[in-house]
DNA sequence: GTGGATGAG
DNA sequence: CGCTCATCCAC
């Protein structure tokens, strides 16, 4: 919310008839660009955004052709419908059904899933039956986003001519005014030199008088009282040049990747944003400086960036219009008086197109979610408490894409939200640090959270549950070779059978002895968690059905109050310890070391974690699951038989593990 | 630091 | 819509 402005207001030379001798800029607004400097007037921002992303994935991990009409479905929604579909009427917040009935032709790709036990995220046919018991997982358009950007990142030159924020999963701003900077000083000597007399503020020469080519992007017109022969100055050449880098970077995304993005040139975020929205799919506009008024007088403020929600609707009801070119005429100070001095600043100049936000060299996430919506609801602490593995598994295989397993970065937060009826609330913990990230580990804390909340009364019935962790940290050094030897000496000190730390919380053992950290004690737990099986009958046939399904699966993971009829007082470590855990937690009698993770593991796990590993291998020289091909996919995923169940394993090993049920938590590396 | 609210996609 | 992610702010 800065007040500096308003250069583009009026011009330092008055623009006469004629040509003007000398550029609008000089010689420190051309240095400043090299600093990429947010108030620079010569400042080049893109904005790049994937055509409807998620549907995008699907069509080339499958290899669909373009034109074919294909949505993205999650349980009975669409989430993405790729540009051929959206010919047909199709919108979001449309039923599957409607769809149908719609674009008879229309794919229906549901979206990869978990369950309770799976190593990873599948893709499953009939998923939406499966609601009761899967969670659903973005992880594979993660998984794309990630290459994409790393594809932008290596066609662009190093940083710090290099400038890339991630700005959602599909969306990247760039800051190209360094590197426009020193391509301008390549193609134009004659203003690579120092300024005349060393005065900083001497006006530029003007570029040479050569017809600019704006090629075939969407240019947006001009401002009333700008002229097209006008000639070009600089700021319309660093635009001109961005626009031809982004082009590039357009083309290396499609040729490698097969992915068409559309993209926004113009002087800041915001109006790079609206750009890349007003010519889609597969193309680019250009918002030049002299075009700003024009192009925002059109829009409904409502489409800017923050005010598409309440405070936009506070805006219109206060000032009666939604169109920007209505609210210029409300003076400052009526926007400050009625909307805060701060807010009705801000509103002041970003309805001008002037935003000075930086763009943040940043592309790595600060926080991290696995959440599910239940419906119906849940109702006992044992069904949470399977959730709760399920999210910690696809937490912790984020994590360790994350680079978590080599140091690079750790969170230190994990937090547990929880939603009965119209109440939210949540409660979140620290993350131990000194020692490795692991499933138990996460579990354990996500467990004691769990409690937390219950005991706080009115949990049930729940309908939603959110896991996250956040408060990432940067690991040492970002020098991934002593990182890594670091932390496996703190592995190997964790897996002995009984470690204690610096404050003298013993690890390598579940928590069945009182621990002076916790929040709750075990009793005020067991009395909240004890005898579950009484709720048994309020589960719905659904989730009974897909429980008894699970279970069938992993013989050893079963409900605890079932078959401990003996038991009337079950605990969450219990609930806990019961599947995964069970060796882990017992102090080995023999034990094996593995080269791979330095550290020891019962004789007993040894088979099934060297499969672990191989698994991953094979994984890992997998670039991406997008670069197969996967022809057996038939129209849609309904009609289907319920038997089809089982994860695919990433290779044979892993799926015969999973069938005898024996493949739970993957131990921590 | 914690937990809630808001906003975006 | 359901699932993410980020930021801001009162406490």
């Amino acid at each position: 919310m800065s007040s500096s402005q308003p250069f583009f207001a009026s011009s330092p030379i008055s623009p006469a008839a004629g040509r003007r001798r000398k550029s609008r800029f000089t010689y420190k607004h051309l240095a400043q660009l090299a600093l990429s400097s947010n108030t620079c007037p010569l400042r080049v921002i893109a904005h790049i955004d994937l055509d409807a992303f998620y549907a995008q994935c699907e069509g080339v991990r499958l290899c669909i052709p373009e034109e074919q009409p294909l949505a993205v479905q999650q349980w009975q929604g669409l989430i993405a419908i790729n540009y051929p579909a959206r010919k047909f009427g199709l919108n979001r917040h449309i039923t599957i059904t409607e769809a149908r009935k719609l674009c008879p032709d229309l794919i229906m790709q549901h979206v990869a899933t978990w369950k309770e036990g799976d190593e990873k995220w599948a893709y499953h046919k009939d998923a939406f039956a499966h609601i009761a018991t899967h969670k659903v997982s973005l992880d594979p358009y993660r998984l794309e986003s990630r290459r994409i950007l790393a594809c932008i990142k290596d066609v662009l030159p190093a940083p710090p001519l290099q400038r890339v924020e991630k700005a959602s999963v599909d969306e990247v701003f760039l800051d190209l005014s360094s590197q426009i900077h020193s391509i301008l000083l390549e193609r134009y000597p004659e203003i690579s030199g120092p300024a005349p007399y060393d005065d900083p503020t001497e006006f530029l020469p003007r570029p040479p008088t050569t017809a600019l080519d704006w090629n075939t992007d969407a240019l947006v017109d001009l401002d009333s009282l700008e002229t097209e022969d006008d000639d070009p100055d600089w700021d319309d050449i660093a635009i001109l040049l961005g626009s031809e880098i982004v082009r590039s970077v357009r083309a290396a995304v499609r040729e490698r990747l097969k992915y068409t993005c559309s993209a926004g040139i113009a002087r800041n975020k915001m109006i790079a944003k609206l750009g890349s929205a007003h010519k889609k799919p597969n193309q680019q506009t250009i918002v030049r400086n002299r075009a700003v008024q024009q192009f925002m007088g059109g829009f409904k403020f409502t489409k800017i960036r923050n005010l598409g929600g309440k405070l936009g609707d506070e805006v219109v009801n206060k000032f009666g219009t939604d169109q920007v070119k209505e609210l210029l005429a409300a003076p400052i100070e009526q926007l400050k008086s009625k909307l805060g001095d701060d807010t009705g600043t801000w509103v002041y100049h970003i309805i001008r197109g002037e935003d000075s936000s930086e763009v943040n060299a940043r592309t790595q996430i600060k926080s991290m979610l696995s959440a599910k919506s239940f419906r119906p609801t849940i109702n006992t602490s044992e069904q949470a408490v399977r959730w709760l593995r399920i999210f910690v598994a696809d937490i912790q295989s984020r994590l360790v894409e994350e680079g978590v397993l080599e140091n690079k970065r750790r969170p230190k937060v994990l937090s547990l939200h929880h939603r009965q009826g119209a109440q939210m609330r949540s409660r979140q913990a620290s993350i131990p640090s000194g020692r490795p990230i692991d499933e138990t580990l996460l579990f354990d804390i996500a467990k004691n959270l769990l409690g937390q909340i219950v005991i706080d009364g009115r949990a049930w019935p729940c309908s939603n549950l959110q896991l996250s962790v956040g408060g990432f940290e940067d690991g040492p050094t970002g020098n991934r070779g002593i990182g890594s030897f670091l932390v496996r000496g703190e592995e190997a000190k964790a897996m002995m059978p009984s470690t204690r730390d610096a404050d003298g919380y013993e690890w390598g053992k579940e928590n069945d002895e009182p621990d002076k950290r916790r929040k709750l004690d075990h009793g005020a737990i067991q009395h909240f968690f004890s005898r579950q099986e009484s709720h048994e009958e309020e589960l719905s046939d659904a989730q009974n059905a897909d429980l008894e399904e699970a279970d069938s699966l992993s013989p050893q993971d079963t409900g605890p109050a079932k078959q401990d009829e003996d038991e009337s007082v079950i605990t969450l470590d219990e609930m806990a310890g019961r599947s995964a855990g069970a060796s882990f937690h017992q102090a080995p009698i023999t034990t094996y070391f593995c080269d791979g993770c330095g550290k020891k593991f019962p004789m007993a796990v040894k088979e099934e974690h060297e499969d672990w590993h191989l698994a991953r291998e094979l994984q890992a020289k997998e670039k991406s699951i997008f670069s197969r091909s996967d022809p057996h996919r038939s129209a849609s995923s309904s009609g289907s038989n319920k038997k089809s169940v089982v994860a695919k394993g990433s290779n044979g090993a892993m799926q015969k593990k999973m069938e005898k049920g024996q493949s739970r938590l993957a131990f921590g590396t």
